[in-house]
DNA sequence: TTTATTGT
């Protein structure tokens, strides 16, 4: 594989945004073999500019970070969650939530929420309004609004663009709602329920009998649309035995009358699909665990 | 009831 060549398109994409900042500096260095010249057109910021910030030492196994690292686990938390930002996908990796049932009443009132951009994403990788309009697909809450009347700030907090994936309105509306008042219904028979909630971007074979992960994005930030969506229930039982059922969705219209036990999924497939951990986690904080597997009644 | 979008 020749990496000038795959890297090439990129490049117009690096200047475009470079020469729209302002402050832009050539780096000047000799191209390395391969490279075909690429270093040299690349655009950085200023070395003044990041020699201004204070964070990071000269000397010793820091230095290679002199010039910082270009991304961290971007954790946002808020009132009523807390989140994982994907600044690939411009959406969450995975919203937590616990439900109670003092929290369900409230005078949260949805009719004066609107979705607004999280501001404290880079606009690079920030979603917008825009974005989802004449997509075709809904601005699907993560942690629901509905979860969170107790607090008009706990409910606003769930409209931010970031708590949100393109979801399939017919979905959003019906089957997907339909577990997100199960969630709420539990917390009637159980004294803690957590919700962990994520999108899902699944390979599939395509006609040539190879595995690809393909999925649309909308709007000009190519906001990414989750093939399938999760939801990962942990139980805490009034006799301290802790219950976990996960839950899986495809972004696709769902006939809401299948009952929801049928999109029951071992924890493992989540676990593998998504990147994430959950089970060291629960396992770790308990040894009465029940998993409610596919095939439960 | 809650999930939304679009148009005026």
């Amino acid at each position: 594989m020749q990496a000038g060549r795959w890297l090439v398109p990129g490049l117009s994409l690096a200047l475009g945004a470079g020469l729209g900042a302002g402050a832009v500096a050539w780096l000047n260095r000799k191209a390395s073999p391969g490279m075909g010249g690429l270093w040299s057109r690349l655009p950085v910021l200023p070395v003044a500019a990041a020699a201004a910030g204070p964070v990071v030492p000269t000397e010793g196994p820091g230095e290679l970070a002199k010039y910082g690292l270009p991304g961290l686990a971007q954790l946002k938390s808020r009132e009523s969650y807390v989140l994982c930002y994907d600044p690939r996908s411009r959406s969450a990796m995975w919203v937590i939530e616990q439900l109670k049932p003092e929290r369900l009443r409230g005078p949260g009132d949805r009719q004066t929420c609107g979705f607004q951009e999280d501001d404290s994403v880079h606009v690079y990788h920030r979603a917008t309004n825009a974005d989802y309009r004449g997509s075709g697909f809904d601005r699907g809450h993560l942690a629901a609004a509905a979860n969170h009347r107790w607090s008009q700030k706990a409910m606003d907090d769930t409209f931010y663009l970031s708590n949100v994936a393109p979801q399939v309105p017919h979905l959003n509306q019906n089957a997907w709602n339909n577990l997100e008042k199960y969630c709420r219904r539990l917390t009637q028979t159980y004294h803690n329920v957590y919700v962990c909630t994520g999108p899902l971007f699944l390979p599939r074979r395509e006609a040539d009998g190879k595995m690809y992960v393909k999925y649309q994005v909308i709007g000009k930030n190519n906001v990414a649309v989750p093939t399938h969506f999760f939801k990962v229930l942990i139980l805490e039982a009034p006799g301290g035995q802790i219950e976990l059922r996960s839950y899986v969705m495809p972004n696709a219209p769902v006939d809401e009358n299948i009952p929801l036990e049928r999109f029951l999924v071992p924890i493992e497939s989540i676990e593998r699909a998504s990147g994430l951990l959950f089970m060291p986690n629960i396992l770790t904080r308990t040894s009465n665990l029940k998993a409610i597997a596919p095939g439960a009644k």
